[in-house]
DNA sequence: CACTTGACCTGTCCGC
DNA sequence: TGCGGACAGGTCAAGT
């Protein structure tokens, strides 16, 4: 999915976009995407107003004028795509196809607001999901509970970022970097840049890793999604964020998807192989066992 | 316990 | 072209 960077770009174009508008309707095609049962959204959705978003780790938290609280998670092909009604890119514009033919097959919930723009919540492979609550539930939920702290915070320092890893850990850095109870908000695409900036082999075991790396480690993470914050994330796949468009860091990416190609740094060929269960890119040079 | 693997889904790509 | 299998940005339950 869509990580820190991603979701905090959704959640930023979400705020200028439906913050102070009205729902008036809703519609979902699948269950699983949206379970919250009718009288529960006749009662604290329909009608209510949007009055902020927020994101924690990967998850968006829509608050609403109800107290209620619409938390989603757009797990790997998940999509947030606002509709004015009076939207219209013109025809060539890079945003037009998709938002023009929303809603599609893979669009499992629809917001109409009062004035006839709409939210769509697309996902192609339905692991995501949208869930109703009252705003004060949210930190009850077991995820909420048990996540690890943002790294991009100000006030993270390097000493709670080495103190968030067990150092007697037998499991590989890369495993630990994408447990979202360690440290918030790092996938698949930010833990490979992360490793390769801090030139550590994602295979490395946790009770190896040096405090020099450790510090490295925590500079190329918050550097790196910083940089992917301006350019609007990472577009792997399905990404786009609220308006429909793709995000711009895969350009800037030193190893991710690369195989084949050369290492920026050192010119050696880079790989992929796979690591903690995940398609993973090294260079072999820079990152070595 | 700590750690790893499979399942959840749909779509695409690659090799035969 | 068609078909089977592997794989895709995340997270959890079940397995070792």
């Amino acid at each position: 999915m869509p990580e820190l960077p991603e979701v905090e770009t959704v959640k930023r174009g979400l705020n200028s976009l439906v913050v102070g508008r009205k729902i008036s309707a809703v519609d979902s095609d699948n269950p699983k995407s949206f379970p919250n049962k009718s009288d529960e959204i006749n009662q604290f959705l329909i009608g209510s107003k949007v009055t902020g978003v927020r994101r924690r780790a990967k998850v968006l938290l829509i608050d609403l004028s109800t107290n209620y609280t619409l938390m989603i998670h757009l797990k790997m092909t998940g999509q947030l795509v606002f509709v004015d009604k009076l939207s219209r890119f013109g025809a060539g514009h890079p945003n037009d196809s998709l938002v023009k033919s929303l809603p599609d097959k893979s669009t499992r919930v629809t917001f109409t607001f009062d004035d006839n723009s709409h939210l769509y919540f697309n996902d192609q492979r339905k692991f995501g999901w949208v869930k109703l609550m009252p705003t004060s539930e949210i930190q009850n939920v077991d995820f909420m509970k048990k996540v690890g702290p943002e790294p991009l915070e100000d006030n993270f320092t390097i000493v709670q970022f080495i103190n968030r890893f067990n150092r007697r850990s037998k499991t590989t850095i890369k495993a630990a970097l994408l447990d979202q109870t360690v440290i918030a908000g790092v996938g698949n695409i930010y833990a490979d840049e992360s490793l390769w900036a801090a030139k550590v082999h994602p295979s490395r075991l946790v009770n190896t890793i040096t405090d020099t790396e450790f510090k490295k480690l925590y500079k190329a993470i918050r550097q790196i999604m910083n940089l992917s914050i301006e350019k609007g994330g990472s577009t792997n796949r399905n990404y786009v964020n609220a308006e429909g468009k793709k995000g711009s860091y895969m350009d800037f990416a030193k190893v991710f998807r690369r195989e084949g190609l050369k290492c920026p740094r050192c010119g050696n060929t880079i790989v992929k192989i796979k690591v903690a269960g995940r398609g993973t890119h090294i260079c072999p040079h820079c990152q070595t066992i």
